[in-house]
DNA sequence: CGTAGTTTTGTTTTT
DNA sequence: CAAAACTACG
């Protein structure tokens, strides 16, 4: 073929070996790309496998997006046939068609990250245990961490030892048992469940063997456990299973990447054939020394020697500046004049961070200084809040069981459905094993809904003409034009007249545009599966190539892109790497930053600036802060950094005895300081927040791994500690007061969740009596005596 | 029951 | 400096 000329001789031999597992350490732009794409071509040109015996995964929909159109490119429309898809919309797309083997409902709904902590949230609240002590995010991690690694609710628990990890056993129930119930499925859900269908419905494994004869997977080294599961379970039977990864980038072992499935796939596949591609065409030796420098940093690593025969570019730079705010004046400033005098395009420059929160300062300065940008990540289009709301409202219409979207638009916009009525209809739920929605349609059975009954049938009724009318004959772009008209959510909106709500309308209307962009792209077209779609897309799905801007992004998000000119900001301790990872203490937390650098720096095709700030301005207050330890590891020599000389005896002292010349680096550095008093400073320490320890003595002497530091970001606990509210306000809202208790201290009692308990305590409030009860179950407990309904055993 | 105004608290990274 | 949570009032 035509094609095999354009490769070097182990990319070739990469796309001619069809047969058996293979696997391909590839470096940074080495061109795995290209390998994947002319082995999938090989295929089908030499006839060795149908198109639709093929299965590539790819790490977001944009890759397996791009990867189609190359493919197309060398064999023409039989592209379409090959199933190029990421690890979630893959299981999605499964479990759509057989989930119900395994005791699920097809139509279910796939909840992000904000809907799995609202479930956690009302947790809590059922167990009524305080929020502030149990965080959603940890519970959440937790539970993702043991679901990545395949551990069932009941694993858990058999393995739980002591009160900690009980309760966290307690937690994963619990929250498994919610989205159960409401029909819904968490990220992690996707792949646990299509492995367990894949276990219990030999039949519908052995289809999918049958039909993926040969499968490819892309970024192999940031696949967790159940991918892995997944991917060792379709493979076993033909074996043909080539994955492309590269362990310097692993860049994911946040979220259960499993580095170890790169050093035990040989043993897995038991005669796996290696191949190294170790050429570089993306970056000038420049860049690549200094990115090579980093990473040789790293200990736990398969050695490797990336070169390259490119000629020689410019130095890689490095400037320091006194503030973020200068950092991003230079950078967009550079790319403007870039390409006024030579014309070139903004789509060559990308802005490169670690945290999405660094955007707002290269926005700011692109926007004065009319810049076209784009910034990929932060919040996601459908996570704003009208989409979700409608989004809720088509989950709603989709999926009468997802509680959690029909709670989210019961009252948006405001019916008058207040919280108390609907703690009655939760609880008249709960009892009778309904869910919400049904609940809803029984409303009049309820008691203590007496005004709100008409609100309620309102609503349902409406919901049902909507799910009568999507089931007919209207697209889901109508569909949603029909929900906003008929809710009055628009009308609200408009009658605002706020730049907010017009942008919110805005928002609304690209989602209407995006409904019927899906309507005509999707041969059957369904709502199902169009929220399916919706929730599995990336921010950098939306990225195209023909918009000429210059894009803002994380790191992590940049991770398969290349640019000529990349700019690595924020390259500071604390930053870059991060505080969690620097205050950690823990290597490969530090090791696993510095892959993101090596990730970040290896974008750059041409040329790489990297620039830090000494100080910066977290969550209002400044903060100062030391250039990060990946600009020392690249050898000075290597460094461009700037030239001028800053004054000696620099008196914030940061970089003094680090070797580091504060003095050569940064034309800027600490110029904006030198006119204030220096012991302004101390004067932080006197607020209630403690203060990121400015101590130059500290910093100079012991280095990176000063404890003042670590502690720094920790804060003061004041007298906001004590104050603790009695309840939620949803209990508070009761005023029918009872005039006695049929029980008394010491007496049993029974709850209708919480089973039964002594009550230990009652005190006569205002409102209401507040009754303590030690629950056999659930342990101590304070609440209203009308709301808890307790009954005297 | 709804809302405006006040206080508290939070930071990685993402499918 | 925001967003979220809480409080107080109409």
């Amino acid at each position: 073929m035509d094609f095999l000329q354009e490769l070097n001789p182990p990319q070739r031999k990469a796309v001619e070996h069809t047969e058996g597992p293979l696997l391909i350490l590839a470096g940074a732009g080495s061109g795995k790309t290209r390998v994947l794409t002319y082995r999938i071509a090989h295929l089908i040109s030499e006839n060795i496998a149908a198109p639709w015996n093929i299965l590539a995964i790819t790490f977001t929909n944009k890759a397996a997006g791009e990867m189609r159109d190359r493919i197309d490119a060398v064999v023409g429309d039989r592209a379409s046939m090959i199933w190029v898809a990421t690890f979630h919309s893959t299981c999605c797309r499964i479990l759509r068609r057989d989930i119900d083997r395994i005791g699920y409902d097809r139509s279910f709904t796939i909840y992000d990250t904000d809907d799995c902590r609202q479930v956690i949230k009302s947790i809590l609240r059922e167990k009524g245990l305080d929020p502030k002590i149990y965080k959603e995010r940890t519970i959440l991690s937790r539970i993702s961490s043991a679901k990545n690694e395949m551990i069932s609710p009941e694993q858990f628990r058999s393995s739980a030892v002591g009160r900690e990890e009980e309760r966290q056993a307690d937690f994963y129930e619990a929250y498994q048992t919610k989205l159960r119930s409401n029909n819904a499925l968490d990220f992690d859900d996707l792949l646990v469940l299509t492995v367990e269908l894949f276990r219990k419905a030999p039949d519908v494994l052995d289809e999918y063997r049958e039909r993926f004869r040969y499968i490819l997977v892309d970024e192999y080294q940031d696949t967790n456990s159940v991918q892995f599961e997944f991917i060792r379970l379709l493979a076993e039977k033909y074996r043909n299973l080539c994955v492309v990864g590269d362990d310097d980038q692993s860049i994911y072992r946040f979220r259960g990447a499993n580095i170890r499935n790169i050093l035990s796939f040989e043993q897995v596949f038991r005669g796996t054939a290696v191949i190294r591609l170790e050429q570089n065409y993306r970056s000038t030796p420049e860049i690549l020394d200094a990115a090579n420098a980093v990473i040789a940093n790293n200990t736990e690593r398969k050695a490797k020697k990336l070169w390259t025969d490119q000629g020689h570019g410019k130095k890689v730079r490095f400037r320091l500046f006194g503030s973020g705010y200068e950092e991003a004046e230079f950078a967009v400033g550079e790319i403007r004049a870039a390409v006024q005098t030579d014309g070139g395009k903004y789509s060559r420059f990308a802005v490169l961070y670690r945290t999405n929160a660094q955007s707002r300062l290269f926005e700011e300065k692109c926007v004065a200084a009319n810049v076209p940008y784009k910034i990929v990540g932060g919040v996601n289009f459908y996570s704003r809040k009208e989409i979700k709301d409608i989004l809720s409202y088509l989950k709603t219409i989709a999926n009468g069981s997802d509680d959690l979207s029909v709670l989210r638009i019961i009252n948006v916009p405001r019916r008058g459905i207040g919280a108390a009525t609907l703690t009655h209809i939760q609880e008249y739920a709960s009892e009778k094993g309904l869910s919400f929605y049904e609940a809803l349609t029984d409303a009049e059975n309820i008691p203590g809904t007496g005004r709100a009954l008409e609100k309620i049938r309102k609503f349902t009724t409406m919901i049902s003409r909507f799910r009568a009318v999507s089931a007919d004959y209207l697209s889901v772009a109508d569909l949603i034009e029909q929900i906003l008209k008929e809710t009055g959510y628009l009308a609200e909106l408009e009658a605002e007249q706020t730049d907010e709500a017009r942008a919110r309308i805005e928002n609304l209307e690209e989602f209407i545009s995006k409904a019927q962009d899906y309507a005509d792209q999707t041969e059957d077209a369904s709502l199902d599966d169009f929220l399916q779609q919706v929730s599995l897309v990336a921010d950098i799905d939306s990225v195209s190539e023909d918009m000429d801007s210059v894009l803002l992004m994380t790191m992590h998000a940049a991770k398969g892109l290349e640019f000529d000119s990349v700019y690595l900001a924020g390259m500071e301790e604390n930053t870059f790497p991060s505080y969690m990872a620097a205050g950690s203490g823990n290597d490969s937390e530090i090791e696993e930053e510095r892959r993101l650098c090596y990730v970040g720096m290896t974008r750059a095709r041409r040329e790489l600036t990297l620039t830090a700030a000494s100080m910066r301005t977290l969550r209002g207050e400044p903060q100062f802060l030391k250039v990060s330890r990946f600009i020392r590891e690249i050898p000075p020599e290597m460094l461009d950094a700037g030239g001028r000389t800053e004054r000696r005896g620099n008196p914030y002292g940061q970089y003094g005895e680090n070797g580091y010349g504060g003095n050569r680096y940064g034309q800027y550095g600490g110029e904006r300081f030198r006119e204030e008093d220096p012991y302004d400073r101390r004067s932080f320490g006197n607020t209630d927040r403690s203060y990121a320890g400015y101590d130059d003595r500290t910093y100079s002497q012991n280095g990176y791994h000063d404890g003042a530091s670590s502690g720094s970001f920790a804060r003061k606990t004041g007298a906001g500690v004590l104050k603790r509210s009695a309840g939620s306000t949803l209990q508070e809202f009761r005023v029918v007061k009872a005039d006695r208790l049929d029980y008394g201290i010491g007496d049993q009692v029974r709850h209708v969740k919480f089973g039964t308990g002594t009550v230990t305590g009652i005190q006569e409030g205002p409102r209401d009596f507040e009754v303590t009860v030690e629950f056999d179950r659930v342990g101590k407990k304070k609440m209203f005596a009308s709301f808890a309904k307790l009954k005297k055993v």
